[in-house]
DNA sequence: AAAAATATGTCAATCGTTTGACATAAAATT
DNA sequence: AATTTTATGTCAAACGATTGACATATTTTT
């Protein structure tokens, strides 16, 4: 068995409550007890029972962390820096890969409130509005609009895609394609077919939008952009991934395309990875490290002050424009 | 405050002990109570407390994963897989990235300890074999010797490597080099450098190793990589993962070496994320969502027979060669 | 009709920790 | 020397669920 708070008490010579009292720094301590508590504790090597001190009405220092899945770079990076920022504050994190799936989703989120965790961030978004709602839990949320009362934290998706098409725009582009998901459901990333719309209206040029959406087969999304490139004959595509920027280089290559003479590309996103290892890709990056401070930010104060209004409900932060060779 | 027994025991009209009962199937019961109790639960939404239940010795259901992150797709990909496969069998998973960080990772040891996680999946290891041996947790280990009674999941380095040497003979190298490691610390990676030498040896070519460690810096390794490829004028280079292959890749192209004629390139992990965005290169895959079964199996193993004797204590998986472009 | 099996309830202890109430003793302040 | 402050101890009740002991019905089987 492992040691228990009536170990280190026995050891230290002092009674139980002496040593919760150590712990917690509740009423009067000599420093003399103290002392004694704690070397008894390094040797006996004790760690608290989280479980037991919760069952008391302490917090878990629990967070449960719900995305589509850590493959993709993006959230690869965005969970580990949103894991190492808790991990720093004395919280640790469950991992809620929750894909495509609804009722994955959904078992996730029974788990999580089973397992006592203080909040959640959530960055997937299968589920409606109701359900997240009635898990009186504290959440934010990442780029997806759930419910009236969770914060949200995004990145600038409209001025993004505005970056995007300028970039296009200035290297000669004409024929300029949206590849991405088309359908508006009220989250931050409409905004981004938002702006290309606007943009075309406003820079004079034809919209053109090619449908592929997150969670189709890469073998569907080749093909979606192999017609699109035979087809229509685009010279310039904006895409709302990386991922999906590079499966266009891809296909261009195929069909003998030139990047960038006959072809244009820029991707959106910006990890960290893609710029290291497919550094010819022009994109818009996303600050992840600072979505994920934010989203710390604001779940620790929903944490520690639940009831207080939340003056804001959407927090945009910037995005930059990298320039690469796809785009010359 | 959450729902609890007492509530579900009320709705139903029948006592807190049957309530109880009727979860945990213990005792008799008619099937009328039984209905109306889980009626009650669901009415409800009653989740039972994980903490209470296994502050009475129940199981947590919660396993630790330490890796040293989740940024190389690798381990995306393997953590990925194996908290899928655990969360179908019920179990959920704290993440810890560890890094290349001792003291992160001694922290994360007394944290799972603390939390009385049932076990540890560990890919990750700054540590030595004692901290490890002084847990009395199930462990299993991916690719490390962690300690005498930790049994080890990896794929067939030695093979890979022989694979890959094989491949690069057979497209017609005569200068080839090993990029990866060069330290040897009694891990299951270790032959893949012992495979290389072998082959030299058997197959009569003069060994040339270029040494990066995997905690090096990319501007570190892509130096490393300029000047091997700029002084020793290697024609085939055997890499121990795809994301330095990639790096050798784009170091090739800016000094003007044309892949596969002047240069052959082979890496090894072969994520599906490489294969679908860096279709060129030739690398050796390891079997990941076969690997992640294995580690979970081992551990649910040693989780319910904590006692029982290891028979076997490393567990070898086949690689297999994946040809392309980059060894054509 | 008696015996056995099934079904439910009451009660209390337990898991490990926290915390308030209360007692007491030593040290510091008047 | 009297009073206040500081330091520690004892005791017991929580937290929510589990489970064994025991009692008492109600069915079912002989």
């Amino acid at each position: 068995m492992a040691i228990k708070l009536t170990d280190v008490a026995k050891k230290a010579g002092v009674s139980v409550t002496t040593v919760s009292r150590v712990i917690n720094n509740h009423g009067y301590l000599s420093d003399k007890t103290k002392h004694k508590v704690f070397t008894a504790m390094k040797e006996l090597n004790y760690q608290p029972n989280s479980l037991a001190r919760s069952l008391q009405g302490k917090k878990m220092k629990l967070i449960g962390l719900i995305f589509p899945g850590i493959t993709n770079p993006f959230f690869a990076e965005l969970v580990q820096d949103i894991e190492s920022i808790l991990f720093a504050k004395g919280y640790k994190v469950i991992l809620c890969n929750a894909q495509q799936n609804k009722e994955k989703e959904r078992a996730y989120l029974r788990m999580l409130l089973a397992n006592q965790v203080d909040g959640i961030i959530a960055g997937a978004h299968n589920l409606g509005i109701k359900e997240y709602q009635e898990l009186g839990l504290p959440i934010v949320s990442f780029d997806r609009k759930l419910s009236d009362n969770v914060p949200i934290v995004s990145c600038d998706n409209y001025q993004g895609i505005k970056f995007a098409v300028h970039d296009l725009i200035q290297s000669g582009c004409q024929r300029i394609f949206f590849l991405g998901n088309k359908q508006l459901k009220g989250n931050p990333t409409d905004q981004r077919l938002r702006a290309y719309l606007n943009e075309a209206k406003e820079l004079d040029f034809i919209p053109h939008i090619c449908s592929v959406a997150f969670s189709d087969s890469i073998l569907l999304k080749n093909m979606t952009i192999h017609e699109m490139l035979q087809k229509d004959h685009p010279d310039g595509v904006v895409c709302t991934d990386d991922l999906t920027a590079i499966l266009v280089l891809q296909e261009a290559r195929k069909l003998g395309l030139k990047v960038p003479d006959d072809l244009k590309v820029i991707g959106f996103d910006g990890t960290k990875e893609i710029q290291t290892y497919h550094s010819e890709l022009s994109t818009i990056a996303q600050p992840i490290n600072d979505i994920a401070i934010l989203l710390v930010k604001l779940l620790l104060q929903r944490i520690s002050h639940p009831q207080q209004e939340l003056t804001k409900m959407h927090y945009i932060l910037p995005v930059k424009l990298i320039k690469s060779t796809t785009t010359a």
